[in-house]
DNA sequence: ATGAAAGCGCTAACAT
DNA sequence: ATGTTAGCGCTTTCAT
C-alpha cells in the first residue's frame, strides 16, 4: 500500500516535484524554509523515495554484490565467510547501500550463471569477491562491464585490488611453534594443502618452508589436495603411506577441510593427541578439544570492513593505498 | 560500458522494441520466426535486459530480503545462520531472484533502520525474518507496507508464516539422554536458556521439564539469560551458588551462547568432563571435544529451504499448507 | 503479428 | 528559488 509517491509529496507540500528531489537529496537551489517544510512533512507521513525509480534515474542501484568462492553449500558452511559477510553487511549499510549475497550454485552447469545475470543486468554498483576459482570467463565479463571491484584474497591471474592476510608469516610462525614443541627427537611433519594454484596456498608453503629451513628441519612432507573431501580422504592415506609416523601437522586451512583431514586421521587410527597440531584458521571452540591446537586467527572482521572501504574507494574514483593490503594473523597456542 | 539497451536490439533485428520485450517475456504476439531471430541475436550479443528499469515498469525487484535476528555481530558469528542463508540463497536463485542480506545494526539508536528503509522504498518483493525480538514498530510497518513475509521461528505477539523445529520434543529428547546418563546417585541438572519470552525457549524448557518428569527426577534448576555475555556470566555464577554440585547441563542454544557457559564453568573450576552434557545444537567439531556432548542437531538447509518455498508461495498468493511447519531435530549422541 | 506510445517514480537539465 | 520537462530502460496497453 504506502502508495506515496514523490508526486503526492509535492502535491501536500505545494511544490515541484523537483524541489521535493533537490530537498531531499540536499542539494541547493531550496530555500530553508521550503525545505524545512518538506523535510518534516516527508517525516511525518513516512516517506522514502522509491528505491527501483532512483535507481534508475541514477543510473546506480546502490547495491552491492559479495560473491562466494566455491560453491556457497561447502564455502558457508565455514565460519570465514560469515563473519567477513556482517563486516561487509555492516560497511554497506553505514554507507547508505545495500548487500547482495550471490552464490555460486553447486548443482547447475555454470556455476556463475548467477554471477553473470547480475553483472549483465547492472543489478549492483559494485562488487566484493573471493578471489579463487574465479574462471576467466566471468572475469573478462566482469572487467568489460567496467563494473568496480575488489577481491579478497588474491587471483593469480587478475591482479587487482584486494586484501589479504600476511599468509607466509602466518604459516611461518604456526610452524615455527611446531616445531619448538616438537622434542629432538621427532622428525616427520606432514603439511596439507588446498590447490597448489592458489596464491595463499603457495604463501602458505614457503612460510611452512622457511620456518623448516630456520630450523635446520629436513623431515617434512608437503601435500595437497582440491579440498574435496573425497580428495582429502584419499590425499591423507597416501600421506600415511609417506609417512607412517609422522609428529606434527601443519594443516593449512581450517573449516570442514581441518574436520575433514581430523576425521581420516583418526579413522585410521593415528593418536591425534600425540601429534603436534598446527591450523591456519582460529575457532573459539578450540579451547575445548581433545588435543592441543596452534592455530593462525585471522582477522575477519577488519578483512570485511577493508575490503568495503576500498570497494566504496574505486566506486568514488578514489584508488586505494596500495593493490594488496596485508593484514597479519595473530597465533593463538593452546 | 556494455551499453545495451532493448532499444539497440530492437534497432539490429529491425523490429519495434516492445516486440523484443515479448519475445524476451515469452509472451504471445510474436511469430516463431521473429521470436527465434531476436532470441538468437540476443544469445550472440550477451545481452540481459537491465534489472532496474525491468523492476520499476513491473512493480517487482526480484529481490527477497533475509532479515537476521539480534544484531549481526553476535547473531552471524554462530553457524546457524550461514547454513540457513546458503539454502536460502540457493532457493531464491533458482527462482530467478536475488538474496539481500538485512543485518541489524549493533552500534545505532534505532537497529531496524536498515530494514526500516529497505521496507519504505520498496527494495524487496518479500522478507524471510529471524521472528525473534523484531520491534512492534517495525512489524506494524512491515505488515502496512503490504510485502509477503515469513518467519524463521515463531512470534508471540505476531502469529505468521513460519518454518520451526520441534523444539519441544528436541529438548525432550536430549533430556531423557541426559538422565540415562546419568547415574543413580545423580541428582542435579541444570538448564540454562535463553530469554523466557522466546517461543522456542518456552517449548525447550517445557520438554526438558517434560522428560525429567516422566523419569521422576526432580532435582532440576532452569537459568534463562538474554544471551548477552555478561548477562550469562552472571547467571551462572548465580547458578553455581544455587546448585554448587550439578552433575548434567542442558543448555538450550549453541554457538557463542554455549562456549560462554562453558568458559564461565571452567573459569568456576567445574570438572566439565564430569559432567553429562546437552546442548540444543549441533556441530562437527563435536567429535572432538575434551567431554562427551548430547546434541540436537537442526535441519538448517530445510528450515531454509521451506521458508523460501513458503515465501514464494506467499507472493504468487498461493497460502502455504500449515500455519507453523514443524521439522524434527536428530539427536546426536557422542 | 507488429509497432507506437504511455507510464513506472524518480533525477537533472533547463526555463522562468 | 521554483517549476516544467525530458529522460532512465523497461513493460504494457492500444492501434494498426
Amino acid at each position: 500500500m504506502s502508495k506515496l509517491t514523490i508526486n503526492e509529496i509535492a502535491k501536500m507540500a505545494n511544490v515541484a516535484k523537483s524541489t521535493v528531489s533537490k530537498a531531499l537529496n540536499g542539494q541547493k537551489g531550496v530555500s530553508d524554509e521550503v525545505r524545512q517544510k518538506i523535510l518534516s512533512l516527508v517525516a511525518d507521513v513516512n516517506y522514502q523515495p522509491n528505491a527501483t525509480a532512483r535507481a534508475l534515474a541514477q543510473n546506480k542501484t546502490g547495491i552491492i554484490g559479495f560473491v562466494l568462492p566455491h560453491s556457497a553449500s561447502t564455502s558457508l558452511a565455514e565460519t570465514y565467510w560469515i563473519e567477513v559477510i556482517t563486516a561487509i553487511t555492516e560497511e554497506v549499510e553505514l554507507k547508505g547501500n545495500n548487500l547482495m549475497v550471490i552464490a555460486p550454485s553447486s548443482n547447475n552447469e555454470d556455476p556463475y550463471e548467477s554471477l553473470r545475470n547480475i553483472v549483465l543486468r547492472h543489478s549492483v554498483d559494485g562488487l566484493i569477491m573471493g578471489a579463487e576459482n574465479l574462471n576467466s570467463e566471468i572475469m573478462d565479463l566482469i572487467q568489460k562491464s567496467g563494473i568496480p571491484f575488489v577481491f579478497i584474497g588474491q587471483n593469480p591471474l587478475y591482479p587487482h585490488f584486494s586484501i589479504d592476510v600476511n599468509n607466509e608469516e602466518g604459516a611461518y610462525l604456526v610452524t615455527k611453534e611446531i616445531i619448538k614443541h616438537l622434542g629432538d627427537n621427532h622428525k616427520q611433519i606432514c603439511c596439507i594443502t588446498g590447490p597448489k594454484e592458489y596464491i595463499y596456498t603457495k604463501n602458505r608453503i614457503n612460510g611452512f618452508i622457511k620456518a623448516c629451513d630456520e630450523e635446520n628441519f629436513s623431515g617434512y612432507h608437503i601435500f595437497s589436495t582440491d579440498y574435496s573431501a573425497e580428495n582429502t580422504q584419499k590425499t591423507v592415506v597416501e600421506l600415511l603411506e609417506v609417512c607412517p609416523n609422522p609428529d606434527a601437522f601443519f594443516i593449512a586451512a581450517g573449516g570442514d577441510f581441518f574436520l575433514s583431514i581430523m576425521d581420516i586421521l583418526r579413522l585410521e587410527g593415528l593418536n591425534i593427541k600425540k601429534q603436534v597440531l598446527g591450523v591456519f584458521d582460529d575457532a573459539r571452540i578450540f579451547d575445548y578439544l581433545d588435543f592441543s591446537i596452534i592455530s593462525a586467527k585471522q582477522p575477519l572482521q577488519e578483512i570485511g570492513q577493508l575490503a568495503a572501504k576500498n570497494l566504496f574507494d574505486l566506486m568514488f574514483d578514489k584508488q586505494p593505498e596500495k593493490q594488496v593490503q596485508y593484514l597479519s594473523v595473530n597465533i593463538i597456542l593452546r
